[in-house]
DNA sequence: ATTCATAATTATTCATTCAAAATATTCTGC
DNA sequence: GCAGAATATTTTGAATGAATAATTATGAAT
């Protein structure tokens, strides 16, 4: 069973994707121009399709489109990290407090399951990474405001963007699992200010360790 | 001298911007199918830079790609309006209160000469909106954080797609004139808290209205 | 030698063409 | 007359080709 049956996505979403891989991967370094002819060799595709992907990113802010000069990938300096984390921290926090005053038993419960699989991946940098990610994914589902949950991943992948792999660093792992006990503490006390308040310095200490 | 050699921008930007003022007119009403032969043809545009601007427009949210089945205009939900407004109150409360710690003198003046020309304006309503806007945007741009700024500028679009004219609705004017008075006292009284309170109690109200 | 202008090359942008998929319509069989 | 299947039409999605714009390099003039 091949995996195009399974997700029938548009080609330009899948060229997309494999961009975003690019960039994070930083195959494609920030700042650099983005050469459609050579890429679309490479994908074995036209430039058409290649083109509305391009599009696509930079909606994300993932690349900067110049007139008639092409497509750079975004460079992201000091202040944009700042300005990004401090999106995130508002947002985020907030999404927090709504969950602690309207999430279920059983979602609580599903964050909870979800943070035991975080302290589990503690050893594992890039598995820690993932779960962390999805554990914030998560918090934003339930906090059930798709287009909040749009822009935070939006934000999240130009993160990423950073050559300080940003919102967790070295060394910052255990100090962020506590942080997340916090969090899901004061959420299960139903505690909502507390909540936003555990999240917000959450972001402080992950921006303290991001630049 | 024509506007097209004063912004050269590229053609599906343009068209972009053309299909925008459509949408709002409502002469693409949400829940729509955009025929791609038919729009091209009108503009005279081959499909090519129109399913560009369609991606654009789709980043942006006002339109829906489905697989294979071509863009939507988007539906705006009751719970979709709210949503946004949430996330409009959130963000542009906070860049208000960065506004009112951080702007200096002649910036806080610009606040207030275009505060003054919404006061103008009060009698006609089209001007008013358009005015309105610019202040909501100017705090923004004072803000200084471009990610914030593009955030609310896509919500704002979104916004418009509400049949309630949102954001303003009749016999609002002379309340959110009022609002604007406090939020601008409490930044010329340098009060942060104030401020941000202000602008929460302003988007609370609109929603009010609105819905 | 340096600067400005012109020409050529390179790359983006848009149009045209082609293929594949989905839906609607028609025809046949029961 | 109705239902199902097959065909035809419509529409999205992708590729290729042509044209425009910009940058760089080269040559000439001061």
């Amino acid at each position: 069973m091949s995996a195009v049956t399974l997700t029938p996505r548009a080609l330009y979403e899948e060229v997309a994707e494999q961009l975003r891989q690019r960039i994070f991967r930083r195959e494609l370094e920030p700042g650099s121009w983005i050469d459609e002819l050579k890429i679309a060799e490479e994908f074995g595709i036209s430039r058409t399709p290649l083109r509305e992907a391009l599009k696509v990113l930079a909606a994300e802010g993932l690349v900067t489109m110049k007139v008639r000069r092409g497509a750079y990938v975004t460079e992201m300096s000091e202040k944009d990290l700042r300005d990004v984390y401090h999106l995130l921290s508002l947002l985020e926090s907030d999404a927090a407090g709504m969950v602690a005053t309207t999430a279920t038993a059983t979602q609580l419960q599903a964050l909870q399951d979800l943070h035991a699989e975080l302290e589990a991946a503690a050893a594992e940098r890039e598995r820690f990474f993932a779960v962390n990610e999805r554990f914030h994914m998560l918090l934003l589902e339930l906090a059930d405001n798709r287009w909040r949950s749009q822009m935070v991943a939006d934000l999240r992948k130009v993160m990423k963007l950073n050559r300080h792999n940003s919102l967790l660093k070295q060394g910052r792992i255990e100090d962020s699992l506590n942080e997340h006990r916090a969090i899901l503490a004061a959420m299960v006390a139903r505690d909502a200010k507390a909540t936003v308040k555990a999240m917000k310095a959450h972001f402080a200490q992950g921006l303290e360790a991001a630049t």
